[in-house]
DNA sequence: GCCCGTATCAACCAAACGGTTGACTCCAGG
DNA sequence: CCTGGAGTCAACCGTTTGGTTGATACGGGC
């Protein structure tokens, strides 16, 4: 069987280090190019196929510190011909992180803290066009299959992000063009799908589950 | 000059290979010891001084999985006799992991994007008993000092971040020990320093000046 | 020694929020 | 056609929060 050749999406010089002291250690492994962000990405790819080189799998971060981020880059990569399967290996397993990731065409979806042994055996099967799902993110994904979590509306996800921004209820509703009465209707609706009691933990819940997104 | 015999901590595998491949590459780097947690390190530690091995520095990352935290593990490590410098390299620069790593007695603090030159850089100065703080923390005190926005104590920061979480000014009150009196007081400062009127206000400015970090 | 910032607490009142009940419309799906 | 979800609104009431005033205590700095 031949070498699996490996393109390394990170913003981290020290992750992307660390992947390819691990890859580099298992026999069989090649990481053959790199890349700080998604367009840096797509342009190595293009590259590497301008070259005739061939190109196993794309390790991809998620969140990139500045340029095109992991998702976006997943897209535009699967839009490619041909195109090379893309792992996702990054630091969250939020189901809204999992469920973009999928939807843009990823094959497999790992974490960074997972064991090396976990992380080689997911590579091997994205690279022989297999998907490959960490097994913590294949029983999240199970469990909410069983028990599917409550499922905010649009006018509830926007009702939080203006909560966010620390709006009152008389604010929201102005802005809105709704009364005060609908928007506590709404918001006891929130409170009720996200298990919490006030405006407060609701926001927090909200940004852990990556609902909303607070913060610069 | 003598070798620079160094203490990873990190809870993710790859993290800590990468820290050890780049490490390694520089002259007169070694990487004695690896610990995934506090606990662990400070066991590694004391294993190292058992057998005499000396250790310059340890490079400690604020966020684990499980186990024993960064800022904990940097405090219980600068309780020992002798204590090793702590260097902090972690993902998130703000105030308030900032304030807890160098209040727990860390020598620096790094961020893990860096490019290798500058952590390689901010072990030799921590290892040398200097300070070493990442360009970004450095300017963003600075412009804190030129500028003189308003700074939050300890006291505040702390309280907002309980805040972020959902907590009732009756749930502070209990977690710090003091009374929902002082607990308003607190806040009352906390919204006049921030420009704002209202606890929601007040996280969604402060996550946005990363004072706090939410989610994740 | 005095001042100022930090931290602590109490009492009070007004305003905002949280929770409930009930009701109306619209629209998609069985 | 009827049911159910989403969205809208009103009225009521108890609790929490916000704002103020005033007070004590401790530390560092001029």
């Amino acid at each position: 069987m031949s070498e699996i050749r490996i393109l390394l999406v990170d913003d981290h010089p020290v992750v992307r280090a660390g992947l390819r002291a691990m890859l580099s250690g298992f026999e069989g492994f090649s990481v053959v190019a790199e890349a700080p962000e998604g367009a840096a990405a797509i342009r190595e790819i293009q590259r590497l196929q301008t070259l005739g080189e061939p190109l196993d799998v794309v390790l991809m971060d998620l969140q990139m510190g500045a340029g095109m981020d992991g998702v976006t880059a997943t897209r535009a990569i699967k839009a490619l011909s041909p195109a090379p399967p893309v792992l996702i290996l990054t630091t969250y397993d939020t189901d809204a992180d999992i469920l973009a990731a999928v939807e843009a065409g990823a094959s497999g979806y790992m974490l960074k803290d997972a064991p090396p042994e976990q992380i080689r055996a997911a590579v091997q099967q994205a690279a022989a066009g297999q998907t490959a799902l960490a097994p913590e993110v294949a029983a999240r994904l199970l469990g909410r299959i069983r028990n599917p979590e409550p499922v905010l509306s649009t006018r509830e996800v926007q009702l939080l992000e203006l909560l966010a921004t620390g709006m009152s209820n008389k604010s929201m509703a102005r802005q809105l063009f709704i009364s005060e009465a609908t928007v506590k209707t709404h918001l006891v609706h929130i409170y009720d799908k996200l298990g919490v009691d006030n405006r407060t933990a609701a926001i927090s819940v909200a940004a852990q589950r990556r609902i909303i997104r607070t913060g610069g």
